[in-house]
DNA sequence: GCTGAAATTAATTGAGT
DNA sequence: ACTCAATTAATTTCAGC
């Protein structure tokens, strides 16, 4: 089964743990500091990726670097809740390269979409492009000033 | 200057949108596709390392497949809007590995967190950590069912 | 499933335009 | 700032335990 959760013993949590903070690890250099050969480790990781543990590995930007400066919370209500209506909501979203995040959520909130903007203008622009996709009655969002911290690390 | 917004040509962006989905592309793979030799793709790539653009390369764990099935916000409201009282927060939550992200709010929300955990109980222990380590009065969570779109990269 | 070494492939440096 | 070639370092495969 693809989506079955696989055990994990401490060496590949520990891989889990150090690649997660810095893929640019060299294999030898990893697994001196696990105390593995380093084809032991690279075994392992395979193994992980394979079993879709380790889904990818990218290269993170800092956003403020590239003049992204806003992050946006979007809470959205909606009355219609067909399988039709989010099969179009998220397409639009997901197309959105503004959007970096989109959950459905239980309670109050029926979807909340994280939004990474360059200033208010630039919001207004990306939630107006939102809106012409799919009609949107009680959209309410909120902005962050500050990032305290980010973290794609999961814990493991 | 450190956190000055750098100019970045359409190589760098196609360099940056490559590399932000897929990480462990191959400079000669990336160079062709760009229509640029190996080692003037490799350039770019180090100065956007040097320059702050390109933080760091990770591997993203997928959360399901470690059974971490839920995603929490985590809306904070406080009084002590004072230095010391945040400086405490911070860390006590940046310490915390199921806080994956932590931001300071404009408007009625002070404070905004999200966390991945296993489940509801899961959930529970990490937010009895948290309110242990800094008294917080106005904490109201939201629970995310189902995650639709979960992207790193920033638009560029 | 591991080690250690060999083979392959990729990253980095350097010379020259 | 680029290309192309040479070097160095990393990954992947293979033989044996």
């Amino acid at each position: 089964m693809a989506n079955e959760i696989k055990k994990l013993d401490q060496n590949d949590r520990n891989i889990l743990k150090a690649l997660q903070q810095d893929a640019s690890l060299s294999l030898e250099n990893l697994a001196a500091q696990l105390s593995l050969s380093t084809n032991a480790c690279w075994r392992r990781i395979k193994r992980m990726e394979a079993d879709g543990i380790i889904a990818r590995r990218v290269a993170i930007v800092e956003p403020e670097a590239v003049g992204l400066g806003m992050t946006a919370f979007v809470a959205v209500r909606t009355n219609d809740h067909s399988d039709q209506w989010l099969k179009k909501f998220a397409a639009a979203a997901s197309g959105i390269d503004e959007v970096v995040e989109f959950y459905r959520m239980a309670g109050e909130v029926d979807y909340m979409l994280k939004l990474l903007v360059r200033d208010m203008a630039d919001y207004d622009r990306v939630y107006k492009k939102l809106i012409k996709a799919v009609p949107l009655s009680d959209v309410s969002a909120s902005f962050a000033m500050e990032r305290i911290k980010y973290e794609t690390a999961v814990p493991v």
